[in-house]
DNA sequence: GTGAAAGCGCTAACAA
DNA sequence: TTGTTAGCGCTTTCAC
C-alpha cells in the first residue's frame, strides 16, 4: 500500500499524497497496530521493570524517572512487582516473553538461579544495584557504596561510638556482602574492634530491620546503627522512632537511601544517599537499544554519605 | 495443529499427547505469542495506568497495589506518567491505543477536553479520584472526602482556630470543586465566617502548596491551614517545616492523603485519609473484564479524619 | 510512484 | 482425534 509508505515517510511517495494520508490519519486518531509490527520481527519497544515493590521512595524514584524517559523515548514500560520472590520474578519474565520485551531492568531476587534463560532469548537484560548470574550476558547498573558507609562508621566513630551496629542483606544479595564488607572496612579504618553479634543480616525487607533493631537495642550494648538496605533502614527507623525516649536517647543512627522526609524525622537523618536519577536515566539508555546492538555494560555510581543530626530527635507533640 | 489445542487444554485432545505437550512446553520455557494472540482480535490483557507522577506515596501505594492484583490476575500494566499535563496525557492514550490496551485506569489531567475519544474505541475506561468528560461512557472509582474535611474544619474550630485557610485544586478538576464546597460546608457547620481571601486554589501540586502557604503565612492573619490535595499537602508541610518556629507555633494543619511518614513528622500530622488498597483493588476488578462486558460503574470510597498532633511540633536536633 | 504477494504466530471453522 | 485453510495488520520484495 502506498499508505504504509505514507505513514512511513518513505522517499517514494508524492508529497501531496504522504502529507494527505498523515493528515488524514492524525484526523481519525490513527495509529499503528504495535502487534502487528512485532508479528513482523520489528521488535516491540517494550521495557520490563521488575522492582521488590514501588513504594518505597528509592524504588519509586527510580520508576518515576524511567518512566519519565521512557515517555521521551517512546517506550512502553511495564512493571512488576517481585516482592523479592524469586518465584513471583520468574513469573514475570514468563509474562514479558510473552510481549516479547526488549529490555528488561531487574533488581534480581534474592535466592537460587532458577530457569529464566529460556525467557531470555533476545532480551536486553539489565541489572540494578545487585548482580546475579543469568546463565548469559547482562548489563548492570550498580552503587558504589563502600566509600560512603566507611564515612559513615568514621562518622559515628567520630561521635564517640564504639559499638557500632550494622543491619544489611545477608550472602545472598551482592549489595549484602558488599556492603557488610564495607561497613567491616569501616570499623577497621576508624580502629574498632569488630563485633560479629553486632552484625546482623537478614532479607532485604522492612521486618528484617525491625526484628534486628528490636534486638540489637534490646541487648543494651550497641550505641549506634548502620543499615544497610533501603527497606530495613525504613524498617530500623520505625524502631527508632517508636521507642521510649530513653531507650535511643543518644543512639546513632544512619540509614540507607535518603526518601525525602528523612531530612524532616528527627530533626534530620543521616544516611547514605545516591544519585537515583542518574541510575535511572542510565538504566533508560541501556534499555532503549535492543539486545543486539547493546554490548554488555557495566557501570557503577557513587553513593555519599550524608551527614544531618545522627542522633534523632525524639518526638514530641505540639498540641 | 494438535500442539495449539494441547496447550488451551482443548478438550479434543488425547489426554497423553496433551500432557506430553504442555510438559515440553514448560520445560523449552514456550509461551504463546501476545502479539499473535493480539493480532487475531482476542485481546491483550494490558492495561494501562495514567498518574501524574509515581512518587507522591498515595499514588505509590496505589500503583503498587494495582500492580499486584496485576500479576494475580495475569494482566499486564503499563505505566505512564502525566505530571497532570493534558498533552502527556494525550500522547500516553495514543500510545496505549498502538498497544492495543483493554483497560485504562487514570487520574484525569486538569483542563479541557481533548481529542483522546478516537482512541478510545473498545478500552474500558477507568477514572480515578477525579471525573472528566471523555465523551463517551466511562467507569470511576472516586473518594468521598466531604464528610472528613468538615470534620477538620470542625476539630480545628474545637481548638479554637477561627481564620482557617484552604489551599486546594481550582475548579478545572471535579475533585478540586468538591473539596473546596466541601471546606466552606465544614466552616458553615462550625459557625465560622466564610473569608474568600483565605481560599486558595491553583493547580494541584507541590509548589502551589508550597506558594500559597508561604503567602497565607506571610499575611499573618490565619491560624490554620486545610490542605486539598496530595501534592499540595507535601507543599504546604515543607513550608511549615522549614519555616522559623515563632512563625509555625500554634498553627493548626490538615494534609490530605496519610503518607506512612505523616505519622512521624513534628509528632505526628493530622490529615483526610483514603483507602487507597481498596480503591486499588476495585480497579483492578473493573479494569480485569474488556470494555464490552463491562457495564459502566461509578463507586466512591469514604474518606476519613485522623486526628493526631494538629499543632506541629517544632523540629530540633538532637546532636 | 504505486500495487501485489508473502509471511510473521495463532486459532476458529471446516474437512478428513 | 488430527490436519488444513484462512486471515488478523503490517512491511519487504519484487513487478509494473
Amino acid at each position: 500500500m502506498t499508505v504504509s509508505r505514507a505513514l512511513s515517510d518513505h522517499p517514494n511517495v508524492r508529497p501531496d499524497t504522504r502529507k494527505a494520508v498523515q493528515d488524514h490519519a492524525r484526523k481519525v486518531g490513527y495509529v499503528k497496530n504495535a502487534a502487528a509490527k512485532a508479528m513482523r520481527g520489528d521488535g516491540t519497544k517494550i521495557v520490563g521493570l521488575l522492582l521488590p515493590n514501588i513504594v518505597n521512595e528509592f524504588y519509586a524514584r527510580f520508576a518515576n524517572t524511567l518512566a519519565q524517559s521512557c515517555e521521551d523515548l517512546s517506550l512502553h514500560l511495564i512493571i512488576h512487582l517481585t516482592n523479592d520472590d524469586p518465584e513471583t520474578e520468574l513469573r514475570a519474565f514468563e509474562r514479558l516473553h510473552e510481549v516479547q520485551a526488549m529490555s528488561v531492568i531487574h533488581v534480581p531476587a534474592p535466592g537460587a538461579v532458577r530457569n529464566v534463560s529460556a525467557h531470555l532469548n533476545g532480551v536486553n537484560v539489565i541489572q540494578l544495584i545487585r548482580e546475579q548470574n543469568m546463565g548469559q550476558p547482562v548489563s548492570s547498573i550498580l552503587v558504589e557504596d563502600h566509600r560512603a558507609i566507611g564515612e559513615a562508621v568514621q562518622h559515628l566513630a567520630g561521635l564517640g561510638h564504639q559499638s557500632i551496629g550494622y543491619i544489611g542483606a545477608d550472602e545472598r544479595l551482592s549489595s549484602g556482602r558488599a556492603r557488610r564488607a564495607a561497613f567491616e572496612a569501616g570499623l577497621a579504618s576508624a580502629g574498632l574492634a569488630r563485633d560479629d553479634r553486632l552484625i546482623t543480616l537478614g532479607a532485604p525487607d522492612f521486618s528484617t530491620g525491625q526484628r534486628n533493631a528490636a534486638r540489637l537495642l534490646a541487648t543494651g550494648n550497641v550505641t549506634a546503627i548502620v543499615c544497610g538496605g533501603f527497606e530495613i533502614s525504613n524498617g530500623v527507623l520505625s524502631v527508632f522512632l517508636e521507642a521510649d525516649q530513653d531507650v535511643v536517647q543518644g543512639m546513632g543512627f544512619v540509614g540507607y537511601g535518603d526518601p525525602s522526609y528523612y531530612a524532616w524525622l528527627g530533626g534530620g537523618v543521616s544516611t547514605i544517599a545516591m544519585q537515583v536519577d542518574e541510575l535511572a536515566q542510565e538504566a533508560a539508555r541501556l534499555a532503549a537499544c535492543p539486545a543486539e546492538e547493546q554490548p554488555v555494560n557495566r557501570r557503577a555510581f557513587e553513593a555519599s554519605f550524608v551527614a544531618r543530626n545522627t542522633h534523632l530527635a525524639p518526638m514530641r507533640g505540639g498540641g
